[in-house]
DNA sequence: ATTCGTTATGCACGGTTAAACATATTGAAT
DNA sequence: ATTCAATATGTTTAACCGTGCATAACGAAT
């Protein structure tokens, strides 16, 4: 019935999250690639869109981190010829490739930890 | 309003979840957790009020996990004397330990990562 | 046969979170 | 003044997951 005579260690894989705290604001991959779009796309709107998720759904994480954390992300004008836009702060930049790199380190170490641990 | 003059990276906290991942199933710290306290106490209904849970969500994830990953963790008697008891298997053991490692060491090498990354 | 503590399992409820819906508003251009 | 694309929000719906409730079965001891 069970196959308790094999390593139980085999076949397993990590599973894992990571993401950056402050002041109870918590923001992870989604929010960052959001940002990241805002960064090549010029839009909320394209970058929603992207991600597969509603405008309104992009828009309230932004306002939400910018809330929690009290640091401006997002600038937006809104009105004009193309509608309006969005770009990100120098703040918001620094932060995500910041996030980016500790994002790629963490990859690398917690593939090489585990390996470490589970097949040897 | 923003205080968008400080460096953005300052005061912030690296968050994140670690588990174990086979086959759909996953379970991570309270799971094993769980199975330390059984180990110790010797009983599913002990482990679960240590861990303030009720007994039927401790044997719904010992279940679920044994289901999905097809492994027996925890063998148990009912009835005589003492009304029943449960036990780790060997394997479960062997997980227990290697989750534990892989996590101590998880748990240092991201500080380590975040320092370099928001404190420099 | 009765008691007792534990395992075993279905089911119904509630709360939290995410997605969907519906409207306003803005401002350059025509 | 009308159009257009995008920002800006409140409100509502739906889905999911954990928790608790209720009940049954088990087996040694008395």
């Amino acid at each position: 019935m069970y196959d308790s005579g094999n390593h139980p260690s085999v076949l397993f894989k990590p599973g894992y999250k990571i993401w950056l705290e402050k002041e109870g604001g918590v923001q992870g991959d989604g929010f960052f690639q959001l940002l990241e779009h805002i960064e090549q796309k010029g839009t909320i709107t394209a970058a929603a869109q992207a991600m597969q998720m509603s405008y309104r759904a992009a828009w309230g994480k932004i306002r939400a981190a910018e809330k929690q954390w009290h640091i401006s992300l997002v600038t937006t004008r809104v009105g004009g010829e193309t509608g309006g836009g969005a770009r990100l702060t120098p703040g918001a930049i620094d932060l995500l490739h910041r996030f980016g790199k500790f994002r790629r380190e963490v990859d690398a170490e917690i593939a090489k930890i585990f390996a470490d641990n589970f097949y040897s």
